[in-house]
DNA sequence: CACGCCTGTCTCATTATTTGGAACACTATC
DNA sequence: GATAGTGTTCCAAATAATGAGACAGGCGTG
């Protein structure tokens, strides 16, 4: 990625520094973890405080600001995907009272949009925003999968496989394997290839036939569920990312994987 | 609010005015609703583009990034005030069966942290992230009420009234008057001021007796509750604010109202 | 079809801002 | 009360932002 933006670039780096660490982190520990000096880092976390990007506790540690959640409110408010697809997402979660996401693909990663979870309710930032490595979840594959030839390569090259589950496809080889068979099929399988315990189908939201800009999955434990039960599901799972994306403004979205 | 931190305030700002339109919009149109030079704007939208703050559909209109929503998260998600009144709103909810809400104050206005709606599972950003006026909702007094003199007159000297409904409180010397009641009481009551057929009562979530960080509600519609219904929930609610504050790393925020 | 009009993009000399090493101040620790 | 670590401030040099204007498409209108 270009890190080359001037004063921008370095700030939402910081910011992003700040967002990504596990707890609050004051200069020092910040300016071990970048290489920006010192008295830069310090002015770019001043500046950045000074607007609400991000906040500073009593200590002079530093944490993600409130700012960032008003703009993310609206910017999830005004997705059209996130608009139309809500009201799929409560129909598949009522009718198969299964866990139902929706991702996109975002910088290689797979990025959770919203989320349903029959058992219990769930705070609001808990999935959405989250985000995930798209070679072993359910939702990744089916975007993945339907990629155009040149933006899958793109996807692949830059890609880490890391082994989380006995099941986990880590060689690009197999993932294409796997991805040619999803294409074929139309739909996406994670047999706990992410999480133990844990298997999903997925279906791609297609704008075109080679462009993917989301998944929908519906998820469940190996424990209340097998594959072949949740297959059962995949009329419904199917029709509702068409409903999606017959409803979305397509336009809108971008090709995936910059 | 100080709007001068060079290069970072003119990006936030550009980044403010995009997320706040409620539809995406092209060069020219943003051009007409801020002073930056035509030049300026385009190389400020362009570098917020390829950071992923905003995005550019197909027909150059710019919108709110996902990189937004994927920082907000990390915000949300590392808050401690949101991840330890977690469990007490959903015991709020289940005991209430009432719809909550957790708010700060934030600039002025009244941020949503979190909410809890017993009818219908919502949405991830439906709430979260959303502002509304401080003066005229249970959550936005119950904070207020608590606030330093000092505070207090500099949250109302930048607040401007609008009539919602006929019971808004519209003048600051109303405002004053339900401020002094609500301290002597200890809570808060939204009489349909900025709702109708809307009602609430909501308790701060107190720092020190001197530093309100948040608060907390407990919504009903008229037709389904009246406020001496919902003064029931009041021990539980003021429990639960209680241990809120109890628990929170309370140091970790800073007085509000800049 | 050609014309004008509006929109986005690019250029470049000028200007203002960022830069960052180093000095300074402050605080905790031993 | 010395010491090490941290946050803050300075300031000349270097760099990046600036913005008026030129350029290039596209779009609809006449």
């Amino acid at each position: 990625m270009a890190e080359e933006d001037g004063t921008i670039g370095k700030a939402v780096a910081v910011l992003d520094l700040v967002a990504t660490a596990d707890r609050p982190m004051r200069l020092a520990e910040l300016g071990a973890r970048c290489d920006f000096p010192k008295a830069t880092l310090h002015r770019l976390l001043q500046a950045l405080t000074r607007q609400g990007m991000l906040m500073q506790d009593a200590a002079g540690a530093y944490s993600a600001g409130l700012r960032l959640v008003r703009l993310a409110h609206n910017a999830w408010n005004t997705s059209d995907l996130a608009h139309v697809a809500r009201p799929h997402l409560d129909q598949l979660s009522a009718e198969t009272g299964a866990t139902i996401h929706l991702a996109q693909l975002d910088q290689g990663q797979v990025l959770y949009l919203d989320k349903r979870n029959a058992a219990h309710p769930v705070g609001m930032f808990s999935a959405a925003g989250k985000v995930g490595p798209a070679y072993c979840t359910g939702v990744g594959k089916a975007i993945l999968a339907f990629l155009p030839p040149a933006a899958l390569e793109q996807a692949l090259a830059r890609q880490s496989f890391h082994r989380f589950t006995p099941a986990t496809l880590t060689t690009p080889e197999d993932l294409r394997a796997d991805l040619a068979e999803i294409r074929a099929r139309g739909h996406a399988y994670d047999r706990e290839e992410h999480e133990r315990g844990i298997i999903c189908i997925a279906a791609p939201i297609l704008a075109t036939p080679t462009h993917p800009i989301a998944a929908l999955s519906v998820t469940a434990p190996t424990r209340d569920a097998t594959l072949s039960a949740l297959k059962l599901h995949l009329p419904l799972l199917k029709h509702s990312a068409a409903a999606i994306a017959a409803e979305a403004a397509l336009w809108r979205f971008p090709v995936q994987g910059g």
